[in-house]
DNA sequence: TTAAACTTTCAATATATTTTGAAAGTTTAA
DNA sequence: TTAAACTTTCAAAATATATTGAAAGTTTAA
């Protein structure tokens, strides 16, 4: 395969998992572009290169940005805005986990920890299974935002540190 | 809160979170409406509990049937197809990771591992940054598959077994 | 067989999400 | 200042996804 086709492979395929994951395909596009780019790259060729819209490409790199997940550089003498992304992909898939946390995760603890306060009589098979069912799911959600706290901080702990070295 | 308004409030988180992550949301719906409820229902109770058409129910039915989240169930004596979910909120998780895996992680695993595999000028900075971004990002997708075979298994290995019996 | 009781299908429709592009806004150098 | 170089906004258009519902298909009991 010849790297320009790789390179098309490549940001399609970004592209693709990202829209199974719930971030929008143009966003992935674009953070793949970035990511196999050795240079940083201006929002005209980012346009350019994957076909889009200013407009579009002005809300991508600003989410993109909001993510974490690149960032602006400027060049000495020149106006225009450089974008590059952050290559480390433990960085990548720490940054994800925040913002997905936040935004996701939060909502529903929030929301499932009101439901489990719901009182009712404890012989209506309706209230029991309920109440189950939701206590069940707030203590695995409790238990998976437990780990993303502690993955965010692995570095402090020798404990996940040492096993999410694995994945480096 | 009454326990009426509490349920559609459950339904409702639920969809959300669904949507969220790739599953539609009158999927994570039924699937809600199924967790809390004690008998199976018939998919005439789920289309007029969640104001849903029969071809809808139907569909999203054998979808939450596919992913292996819920069940038929047939009565004596009745013709009508009751369906029940799984309440082991462990098994749900176990599902919905083994389905996620097989139909998204995998194929781009097959892709990554083509793309890692195209060779190029090693002096070239395109052909470098598109080496090593893939490379790294195919490493860490090797180490999630692993993990989630793993966790899958989880009851096989002692090891893992006992980190994620904290989850139950 | 037959027909009632169900389930499934799928083209049409509705809804939600994404993208465009032109206009408005901002910054900078001269 | 001013105007060129750039960035941002957002209503309208395009695209993608989900839903409907009537018709077709299937199963079962008599």
């Amino acid at each position: 395969m010849e790297l320009a086709e790789a390179k098309k492979k490549f940001i399609e395929t970004w592209g693709k998992l990202g829209s199974e994951w719930g971030i929008n395909r143009t966003m992935a596009q674009v953070h793949a572009l970035l990511l196999i780019s050795p240079e940083a790259l201006t929002t005209e060729e980012i346009m350019e290169t994957l076909s889009i819209s200013r407009g579009n490409a002005n809300m991508t790199l600003r989410d993109l940005m909001g993510w974490g997940l690149i960032e602006k550089q400027h060049k000495a003498g020149e106006r225009k805005e450089y974008f590059y992304a952050d290559k480390d992909t433990w960085n990548i898939a720490r940054q994800v986990a925040k913002e997905r946390r936040k935004r996701e995760l939060d909502p529903v603890l929030k929301a499932l920890d009101e439901l489990t306060k719901v009182e009712g009589d404890v012989n209506d098979p309706e209230y029991k299974t309920f109440n189950k069912s939701v206590t069940d799911i707030n203590k695995l959600a409790k238990n998976v935002d437990r780990t993303l706290d502690t993955m965010l901080k692995a570095e402090e702990s020798w404990f996940w540190g040492s096993i999410f070295k694995i994945f480096k």
